[in-house]
DNA sequence: CCTACATCCTCTAGCGACTAGAGGTGCAAG
DNA sequence: CTTGCACCTCTAGTCGCTAGAGGATGTAGG
């Protein structure tokens, strides 16, 4: 049995360092083994783990989710309804976001296309962000607090 | 006059009470004058401040990002190309959001069509999640960091 | 065997943009 | 005068990491 370091973790998986030891630290990941000085030493099995967790997070899957979906897979008789539950949302979701960076985007293009590249006073830009009213669109359809830059 | 308390600040706004005070202590929105018992008076132009960042949440500027329109909107001689720039950013965020957002969403269709809706064993949610792959694209392009579920 | 140096360890604090709650005060209606 | 809501300040929590301090371990070369 070769030991793996979660140095070489991280470079199998595709996570970082700092971050498997987070999601030992929430409970996603188990404990490993450690080294006679204390160093953690990791399973293939745990890799396979990492890089389910890392695919299930690049497909916008919150931990809890992810947590769910693991217990699912650690038990493989259970029925898969609860995964295809969570995946089924996550499209809603990840469809709605796209309905709404498109109302975005139609409204950046008016913005950035009516300026005038003048001054302050005649930019639209700042005259559409102060006036709501002018938007293509009545509303974006998102609560502030869920917007995100990414 | 008559005053604009914070709570109907809030209702002509749309911005909730504690992130209006939230604003005020980020120096976002300048601190109002007070009532004898404490309590903020806000005058119209307040509110139309509250709005503008408001809708520029809406659209997915960041904090600092409406920190600079801010000022050019209270210095209107000033050339707009920084809030042209600012928003060219933003455009490009957004689009860059869409597409990989458009992607996921492939993914995540044929992760629910392929389930057969029996057991976990033969669930190709799973299945994908744990083998990356069985993707329909090699990468998602996005830093898992960088992800909301938003 | 000694020294470098990379990698590992734990722990705490910070990010952005709020949100929630505790514990107390102001104010207007009945 | 009391009820009850809206307001006040302050601290701490959210999510999913990320950064840094300060120290221990492991490995390769001399």
């Amino acid at each position: 049995m070769k030991k793996i370091t979660i140095g070489d973790a991280s470079r199998q998986s595709g996570v970082k360092v700092p971050t498997i030891r987070y999601y030992e630290g929430i409970g996603l990941l188990a404990a490993p083994s450690r080294s006679e000085g204390n160093q953690r030493s990791y399973e293939p099995a745990d890799i396979s783990r990492l890089v389910f967790i890392r695919h299930a997070r690049e497909l916008g899957f919150e931990v809890e989710a992810i947590r769910t979906l693991l217990t699912l897979q650690d038990d493989p008789h259970q029925s898969c309804a609860s995964a295809d539950a969570i995946a089924k949302a996550r499209l809603i979701e990840v469809e709605q976001r796209i309905r709404s960076l498109m109302a975005l985007k139609v409204e950046l293009e008016a913005m950035v296309e009516g300026c005038g590249h003048g001054r302050v006073d005649q930019c639209r830009v700042i005259e559409v962000l102060a006036d709501h009213g002018q938007c293509a669109h009545p509303h974006h359809g998102l609560p502030v607090s869920s917007l995100s830059v990414s």
